[in-house]
DNA sequence: GGAGTTGTTTATACGT
DNA sequence: ACGTATAAACAACTCC
């Protein structure tokens, strides 16, 4: 790398992650104006004094027994309870009667609770809390038979339950990490809204990006207890989200999936109070710098050339918002394969052989991503029956019943017996760079408990071989079951050559789904590199990086007949394919006169070579067309919401190629995605709706005038405000599984209207 | 005009 | 090697 003169020696990164509660503890006492000043690190962990329950003097959630209850930061109706380990059911009744005294009939709705155990990270939605104490026991209790919590009320009779419970069950901490990570799932909440927190403002508004926080002032707090040393730190301690990840957040936070700087920047803050009162300044200019590093940010300016806003390229958005993220703990498969299922009475959900998960994200070892998923049942499927498709869609991609699962080799995965309001399930797991999708659709019948365990057994195949090395192999990997015949069909055994059958076909996928993602139309990567250099040739000011044009400029994505609009949203013009590669452009492709600026070399460069960042480790022979279209963060066809198929609103990967950095990429989380894109098919599906509304639409010009994509249409594209889809995305690298996202849906628990009759008892066996 | 903000780019550090 | 974080330079731009 060249030397540039005017760049100072960079001094060694700094780590800005915060001491652990020890370590505050210890700092509380030692005044820092004698630091090291060599470690600048050390300087701006200070944490200030926020989360003790004495001297806070915002803080109107009065914890009882350590437990606290504090606004949800996206859910007006929603409050989070912070439930320190070793707490028991008691302790927890007690915070939500009181709370509930204190709100009266217009307090929340729901109440998330949350808590960190060695096996255990739940969600607690208590859609009901006037449900009575009786409701909440039973739903407690069947949360706590495998945490910390020490549930009392084991017999209860369960009936008339309007609870549903969303556990999100993470794997075995083996370690003391498990203190350290103690409500840590919750950082994520940032401060949310709670005034409780009130965390004293360590850095001020005027101080500079780039200058060191003035903390010397900075005293720690001592905290008495580890409840409250826990909850300091998930607001102390550096989100494990990447900028990349944050920004996504706060842009899809909005309703137009845009923003300004300066709300991210406020965003973040608020979401995230390590950035406003611990970590240095020059945070923003890292904002800064990958909004403008990563394709997938894509800076609109207004009519006037006034106002710029931020929006994520419609092709790398998964619409992921930070309250659909959760981290789950480190899993430890390998002690699961020792001992699967022996003593549980909530053993995690999903337990997979294999080796020591990935990270997904920097500087945690694993996340729970929910996925949307549709939240209404309206579409019944029978165990047996083909999947009902979209007419225009026609059968060819059915699913055949005698072979309703798939397997991935070398995959073995068990399921336990607590689908409990769960009627509907979504796997995502990636084998060998292949992306496979389970799918328990729901019944027309009540849902039923799944017996547990069930273990899903495919062994490998001796070959090595993936799924998708034939010809024909790769299409979708997607298996749609039954939950009737999910348990039966969990223990077919799929061989290996069936992988290349048209068992795999991807039935809830159009006709054509891939011939839809055949290598990227050679002209367009010509006009976007012709428009590259054009814009360098005119010297055109950097400020115009790419900016999308408004709608009115904005190139129409065509949908092909195969794919018709039931897979799509609404009206919206569908997504691009293939056979109209030309007029398939996002606003990367621009109007005439419009230039397609990359931001950088090394963009143009994945332009001109359709590459893929997937470690290559084992070489999969992947068919042409499926080659040259990876684009791993492309949106699975998607499916108007509450009638027609269900299909995945997850960017599925439909190539074999995916990786590790593909499936992060399925999150939203994880590299640039957008570069292969650029280089390879525009033509996937794209949340149209969106599409043109946020990103192409008309800034300045008034909602009225922008693109006929409804808000309603909008909502149903965009699940990001159902937060009760989730899914399970396994990844592996070499053949084994290598981390794991868990994406559940609860379809109904937002709407209420799912089997609010039923019975838990009919669903715990253990409550029984 | 200066200060501050925004956006781009380069360079380096670090973890995997 | 790659992705990400951090730092910085610098230009364009906005605001006072």
């Amino acid at each position: 790398m060249k030397s540039s003169p005017h760049r100072p020696l960079i001094l060694k990164r700094r780590k800005l992650s915060f001491p652990h509660s020890d370590a505050a503890s210890a700092l509380a006492g030692d005044e820092p104006s004698g630091q090291n000043v060599g470690s600048p690190k050390q300087e701006e962990a200070k944490p200030k004094e926020h989360g003790t329950n004495k001297t806070e003097p915002g803080n109107r959630e009065v914890p009882v027994g350590g437990i606290r209850i504090i606004d949800h930061p996206t859910l007006s109706d929603a409050q989070v309870v912070a439930i320190p380990a070793n707490t028991d059911v008691q302790s927890i009744i007690d915070a939500l009667t009181a709370k509930g005294k204190e709100s009266g009939s217009n307090g929340p709705s729901k109440f998330i609770l949350i808590s960190s155990t060695q096996f255990t990270v739940f969600q607690v939605l208590l859609p009901k809390l006037h449900c009575g104490p009786l409701s909440l026991l039973k739903t407690l209790n069947s949360v706590c038979l495998r945490t910390s919590l020490k549930p009392s009320f084991g017999n209860l009779g369960l009936q008339n339950e309007n609870l549903r419970v969303c556990i999100y069950l993470g794997s075995a901490e083996t370690t003391s990490s498990v203190l350290d990570n103690s409500l840590t799932n919750i950082q994520w909440l940032g401060n949310m809204s709670s005034s409780g927190l009130n965390p004293c403002s360590v850095k001020k508004e005027t101080e500079k990006e780039n200058q060191t926080p003035k903390q010397k002032a900075i005293k720690v707090s001592k905290v008495s207890s580890s409840s409250t040393t826990s909850w300091q730190e998930s607001f102390s301690e550096r989100p494990p989200y990447s900028y990349m990840a944050m920004i996504q957040f706060a842009i899809n936070s909005t309703e137009k999936k845009r923003m300004m700087l300066k709300d991210i920047y406020t965003w973040i803050e608020d979401h995230f109070p390590y950035f406003k009162h611990v970590a240095k300044p020059g945070w923003k200019n890292s904002i800064r710098h990958n909004l403008s590093l990563h394709d997938m940010f894509v800076r609109e300016t207004s009519a006037n050339g006034k106002i710029s806003f931020w929006t994520i390229h419609p092709e790398a958005n998964r619409y992921l918002t930070l309250d659909q993220v959760f981290k789950v703990s480190t899993f430890h498969a390998e002690k699961e394969i020792e001992a699967p299922f022996i003593d549980t009475g909530l053993r995690p959900l999903f337990s997979f052989l294999g080796r020591k998960m990935k990270p997904l994200l920097p500087r945690v070892n694993s996340y729970l991503v929910p996925i949307h998923f549709p939240l209404s049942q309206s579409v019944i499927l029978q165990p047996s029956s083909k999947m009902p498709l979209p007419a225009s869609q026609g059968a060819s991609e059915t699913m055949q019943s005698s072979k309703p699962v798939c397997i991935a080799p070398k995959v073995r995965l068990y399921i336990s017996g607590f689908f409990l309001p769960i009627s509907c399930c979504q796997i995502y797991f990636t084998v060998s760079h292949s992306v496979f999708l389970l799918q328990v659709l729901p019944s027309s019948e009540e849902p039923t408990l799944l017996p547990a365990p069930i273990p899903i057994k495919e062994e490998a195949c001796d070959g090595e071989l993936s799924p998708f090395t034939s010809q024909q192999s790769i299409k979708q990997d997607a298996c749609w079951i039954s939950k009737e015949s999910f348990a039966a069909a969990l223990h077919i055994k799929e061989e290996s050559h069936n992988f290349h059958s048209n068992t795999w076909a991807p039935h809830f996928l159009p006709t054509r789904p891939f011939t839809a993602l055949k290598s990227p139309s050679r002209s367009k990567l010509d006009t976007l590199v012709i428009k590259r250099q054009e814009r360098q040739e005119m010297g055109r000011s950097r400020r115009k990086q790419h900016l999308a044009l408004p709608s009115s400029e904005e190139p129409v994505l065509l949908q092909p007949t195969s794919r018709s609009e039931s897979c799509t949203v609404g009206n919206d013009p569908p997504f691009a394919t293939d056979t109209h590669p030309l007029e398939s452009t996002s606003q990367f492709s621009c109007s005439q006169g419009e230039v397609i600026p990359f931001k950088s070399a090394i963009k143009e460069m994945f332009c001109k070579l359709p590459i893929s960042s997937i470690p290559s480790k084992a070489p999969i022979t992947t068919p042409a067309p499926f080659l040259a279209t990876t684009d791993p963060w492309r949106l699975a066809p998607f499916v108007k919401e509450p009638s027609d198929v269900l299909c995945s609103p997850v960017r599925t990967p439909p190539t074999s190629l995916i990786s590790l950095q593909g499936n992060l990429d399925i999150l939203g989380l994880g590299s640039t995605p957008l570069r292969p894109s650029l280089c390879d098919s525009p033509q996937l599906p794209l949340l149209n709706a969106e599409t043109n509304d946020m990103v192409s639409g008309p800034l300045t010009s008034s909602p009225a005038t922008s693109k006929q994509s409804s808000p309603e249409l909008q909502a149903s594209a965009l699940p990001e405000n159902h937060s009760f889809l989730e899914g399970l995305v396994l990844d592996t690298m070499n053949d084994s599984l290598s981390k794991i996202l868990l994406d559940v849906s609860f379809p109904g628990l937002e709407d209420d209207n799912l089997g609010t009759d039923l019975s838990w008892s009919q669903l715990i066996p253990e409550l029984k």
